[in-house]
DNA sequence: TCGCAGGTATACTGATCGGTGAACTTTTCC
DNA sequence: GGAAAAGTTCACCGATCAGTATACCTGCGA
């Protein structure tokens, strides 16, 4: 990546996170990053592309803090819940929701390429949580992954409201592992 | 509302939720609508004021939803999760997810007259579900109407995805009920 | 020294954006 | 019957949309 490569996407992730994608133009960005149109469309092909890579970086981004947070849990029991401090974390500084649930909302078309980074991006995390439960010794790992990530979304999805549901959401699933745990064959 | 204004906010509440609200414009509405876009004008004042409108009649007719599936229930056990059942035959023809979700994502400006809608939407829902909790005599209703949200907007929030993530939810919501019905003083 | 990739500058396309002005016709209701 | 409300027609506004054309400049590696 060039570097005028890199202070657009870097001007576009903000620009798209803060304003919505759709209003927000290439004009805009272009102006931003100090960079010519030309030059915008030289790197990226369209404005289409532009949003799938910002996505793909945000995805990047998002995963690497998860590990991140993984690796500082000890005991296996504890990294199942790790996502879930990823989560803090990165909502202390990104209060304008999911990326990629604002993406999907955004982008109705099938065929974009954004849409399937965003899926994936949820699956990703979906299988993490069942190879964590599974590591962690749950019992039936997929059906507690899947209420992990119904939890996790639920969290993010409830953002924009006056509670503070992450808290909720984080202690509710703490109790499903430790049931999964104790429970175990 | 006159027959017009009647017939523009069908037309808006179909294709905002169908491709996003600002990816539509005003000229597309009223001519799906067959009125001129000086009546659309006369009759909500600006964009912004019809986003409105359609949240707010989006926030009525599901309600109305709501209620009726509540008041299908017989037991004010299974009254508390009469939502669910609502949001059920919601997404059989609703597969775009959350219409006040994806509105909060598109409208980031606070002073949207849209927003106060879509957060108030969620607040009554959680409302009701503290409401028939402490009906069913459940122990700490305000904790189990917080995670009965949760569970209800991780669900909605992960629509887009391959999975029957409804079911996941309904399930463990049942299953959080039961439990708080069983420990009750 | 040549060539090429990265980037700039500027101007342009046709379409669409939200919103308005002014004059005219139709419907409704007292 | 008369007035007000509802709706139409059509032209218009400046701004912005995504995307392109052409020509030029710069640094770097072969």
């Amino acid at each position: 990546m060039t570097p005028a490569g890199r202070r657009i996407l870097a001007a576009a992730e903000e620009l798209f996170y803060d304003r919505g994608i759709t209003a927000v133009g290439v004009d805009l960005i272009a102006e931003r990053s100090g960079v010519t149109k030309r030059t915008l469309y030289n790197r990226f092909g369209s404005k289409d592309h532009l949003v799938a890579a910002y996505l793909a970086e945000r995805a990047q981004r998002w995963r690497a803090l998860v590990r991140q947070a993984v690796e500082a849990r000890d005991r296996p029991a504890d990294a199942v819940l790790a996502p879930f401090d990823a989560l803090r974390t990165w909502t202390d500084t990104h209060t304008r929701g999911c990326a990629f649930i604002n993406a999907l909302a955004e982008l109705p078309d099938p065929s974009h390429p954004a849409r399937h980074i965003a899926v994936d991006q949820k699956l990703w995390l979906l299988n993490l949580f069942e190879e964590l439960a599974t590591e962690a010794g749950c019992s039936d790992p997929a059906v507690l992954a899947g209420r992990l990530l119904l939890l996790h979304e639920g969290a993010l999805a409830t953002q924009p409201l006056p509670l503070d549901t992450l808290s909720e959401s984080i202690e509710l699933a703490r109790t499903l592992v430790r049931i999964a745990m104790s429970s175990r064959p």
